[in-house]
DNA sequence: TGGGCTATAGTTAGGAC
DNA sequence: AGTCCTAACTATAGCCC
C-alpha cells in the first residue's frame, strides 16, 4: 500500500526540480543567435546519428549535406561524418569517391525511371539531368547508366580518375 | 491525499498492457525483409522530418539522398520530399535547380576552404574537386566560385541553362 | 505501403560548466 | 563548440488493420 500526500508531492516537485527539462518549441526560425547555434549543433549531430542508424539497420545508402549558420559544410554518406575543414587531401579523395558513386547512382535511377516510364525527355530536361548528375552526355548503356559515349570520361576528365568509381 | 494499492496497480498494469511498446533494438542490419521495409519507411520519414525541422529552426540548407532497399530514390533539399518516380518534368526542373544550387554552394565552400588555408591543391586533388562539384575547370573567380573560365558553361552546357542558378 | 495504436526508447531544451 | 545534467518531449517497435 503506497500513500502519497498530493499537496506535499507538488510542493516537493517544485522545490527539487533541478532543470526545466525539454520544452516544446515551435518549428520556426530561432531568433536568438546563440541558441540557434547550440540547437544547430545538437540537432545536426542527432540527424547524422539517425542517418547512420537508418543506413545500418536497412543496409541502404544515405547521403546528407548540411551548411551550418556560419557556412561550414557538414557531409555524411559513403564518407561519413567529416567536415570539409578537417579533411586532409587523402580524405578528400575518399569523399569525392563517395560523391561520385552517389552521383552515378542518381544517374542510374533517373535513367531507369526514364526507361520504365517510356519517357521521351525533351532536350532541355535531358540536359538538366546531365547537369544534375555531372555527366555531360546522355546515352544510356546496358547497365542503365548515363555515360559519356564518346570518351568514357566524366566531365571531360580522363577515365583514370573515374573508372574505379563506376559501379 | 492519494491512495494507491501497489499490488493491484501491478496486476492491473500487466492485465491492461495492450502492446509491448517500443523495444530496444541493436543497430545492425535487420534480417527480416518485411520488418526491414517497415523500419525503413518509418525511419526515413522520421529522418526527413528531423531534416526539415533543422532547416527551419536554423535557417540552413539541408540536402538528403536515400536509396530504399528496393532501389527507390528519396530526396529532400531545396526540392523537398519528392521521390523521383513521382516527378513530372516541370518538377524535375525544380529538382535540378536545387541540385545545381547545392553543388555551387559545395564548390564555393571548397574554394573558400582552399583560400582560407592557403592550400595549394595538387592537380589530381583539384581535378577531383572539379568532378565532385560537377564543374570542369578550376579558376576561382571573385565570388569564390569554381567556374569555367573559358565559356561560362557548366559541364559543357550553354550558360542559358545555368546562369540563373548561380548564387 | 501506409495508417492506426501503446508503451517504451531515444532525443533534446534549457541550464551550467 | 563540446560536455554534463534533468525533465519532458518525440520517435518508434511491435502489433493490428
Amino acid at each position: 500500500m503506497v500513500v502519497i500526500n498530493n499537496i506535499n508531492k507538488n510542493v516537493d516537485h517544485k522545490k527539487t526540480k533541478i532543470t526545466k527539462g525539454s520544452q516544446k518549441i515551435e518549428i520556426k526560425k530561432l531568433e536568438d543567435k546563440n541558441s540557434l547555434q547550440v540547437t544547430f549543433s545538437k540537432r545536426r549531430s542527432g540527424l547524422f546519428n539517425k542517418a547512420m542508424e537508418l543506413s545500418v539497420l536497412c543496409g541502404v545508402e544515405v547521403g546528407i549535406v548540411v551548411f551550418s549558420p556560419n557556412g561550414k559544410m557538414f557531409v555524411i554518406g559513403c564518407w561519413w561524418d567529416e567536415s570539409i575543414d578537417k579533411m586532409r587531401l587523402e580524405e578528400l579523395e575518399e569523399y569525392v569517391k563517395g560523391l561520385m558513386k552517389l552521383r552515378l547512382t542518381v544517374a542510374s535511377r533517373i535513367s531507369e525511371m526514364m526507361m520504365k516510364n517510356h519517357c521521351l525527355m525533351p532536350l532541355v530536361a535531358a540536359t538538366m539531368v546531365a547537369i544534375a548528375t555531372g555527366l555531360d552526355v546522355l546515352p544510356i548503356n546496358n547497365n542503365g547508366f548515363v555515360v559519356d559515349g564518346n570518351s568514357n570520361s566524366v566531365c571531360g576528365f580522363d577515365d583514370r580518375f573515374t573508372q574505379h568509381l563506376r559501379m
